[in-house]
DNA sequence: AACGCAGATTGATAAAAGTCAAAAACACTG
DNA sequence: CAGTGTTTTTGACTTTTATCAATCTGCGTT
């Protein structure tokens, strides 16, 4: 359960890296639709790189935040710890999705960000985001619809958190991680999950024996091929209908 | 169990209003730690009082996002409905609380606010904060601040509804209510709630008699008075201690 | 190849919360 | 102030999910 997680040793990458303008993730990354002018702004704003091995610590709880960070490559999970030793899975992150945005606040991360698997994520100085921003609007723009859309999926996931039964959720997490995969340009029907039964479990509330039973249970209706970690959503169609027709109630 | 809701008769107040300078609710609100320069920029951008009839919503989910509110009077909750007519209350809001952010990723709202007593609101058209903040930095950053808090305190929210059990829930609800009337200089102890048995459950995950009976029982273990909506609080100490030290399993 | 271990599945049983129903308390309206 | 509809409480019963335990699978190590 308790994972190593020691803290990632610092791993600038001093190569030569991929600059905003060219990354190809640039559409679901911060800078969407800038001109060319403001681009080149930015890439000198991502000045560092750095790599995070799989069960790695990108930021914990209590740091001091001083940076958010692009996934580049691979997949994060966020983490909330209460007082008393309760801990829960509050997000996924894969490639080109933003993270650390909660450390805003306080000048404080409220959450561990683990590395699922061998990562790249670049480190963009939060000052100087600021300090751009103010100087183009465009930018000021975007970052505030990013900040935007985290509350939105949030309030989403409160939702799927109250109102949803098991078997529904993990419904709802299959269709969004393939939502997510399409967006990237991978297949919608076919990927491996990064995270184990239990992190799932965590993240959607639940015991991670339940998800399994709502795996076998979904495989039973020929809705999904599970095979370990490698799902197939084999009708996305009835998958949402299910989501969407079923009772309604709570 | 559906509100009349009618969108609010728009209600601008034209009467000469108290100005966020002079306002008792600065330090909770929008413009915290702002010379008196930055705080006059201000006060003509929010430029707009409206009221919002108990029952009113102050806007809906699909309404064009032009604006994010500050309570300057009474009581809001806001609601997410999905497709399928599921509806879940994700936040109350008290007065120096801003809320509609959730607006600005897309420039729609995705909830309902519902004024739950006769209310009235700052308005603070989102296009010109954005224009300020770029002149006036400190206001910038503390509008980021707004918004990385709402996220923080979602992230609380979700690990609540993940990882907490229905009195638990109850209790969480409860110190957080009294936590943010100390704050705004009330009696921290003893309190009206302004939404029904059936919002908190909404919001808590639960449905209402789970909720009255979690009442009825922390008040057999004398914790707590319930008098219909007036709560009194007898053992705080007692109550925080049962939300920290109890299992921490799930 | 054998071992040990973390992760996953499955079953039997228990606990928690939901459902349905009835009655009481209130609050608003005519 | 009587009457109607909403909100709350409480009880009996059902469903859902958690818990505990056993077994299985696959992977990395030695």
């Amino acid at each position: 359960m308790n994972e190593l997680s020691r803290q990632a040793t610092l791993n600038p990458i001093h190569a030569p890296h991929t600059a905003c303008s060219q990354c190809n993730l640039q559409e679901l990354c911060l800078p969407v639709g800038l001109t060319t002018a403001e681009l080149s702004t930015i890439d000198h704003l991502v000045s560092e790189r750095r790599k995070v091995a799989r069960g790695d610590a990108l930021f914990c709880s209590g740091d001091h935040f001083t940076a958010i960070y692009a996934v580049k490559l691979g997949f994060f999970k966020t983490e909330v710890l209460s007082e008393d030793g309760r801990h829960q899975v509050t997000s996924f992150y894969m490639a080109g999705e933003v993270l650390g945005m909660d450390g805003i606040s306080a000048e404080t991360h409220h959450c561990d960000a683990i590395a699922l698997e061998d990562s790249e994520v670049c480190l963009i100085p939060f000052n100087q985001l600021e300090s751009v921003s103010l100087k183009v609007p465009t930018l000021q723009r975007h970052l505030h619809r990013v900040l935007s859309r985290e509350i939105v999926r949030d309030q989403g996931m409160m939702m799927m958190l109250g109102a949803m039964r098991a078997e529904e959720r993990v419904i709802a997490f299959l269709l969004n991680l393939s939502q997510r995969y399409i967006a990237r340009g991978y297949a919608a029907a076919d990927f491996n999950l990064r995270m184990t039964r239990e992190e799932i479990g965590s993240y959607l509330g639940l015991k991670l024996e339940t998800v399994s039973r709502a795996f076998s249970h979904l495989q039973e209706e020929g809705l999904v091929q599970v095979e370990k970690k490698r799902i197939r959503l084999m009708d996305t169609a009835k998958l949402k209908k299910l989501l969407s027709h079923d009772d309604a109630s709570r």
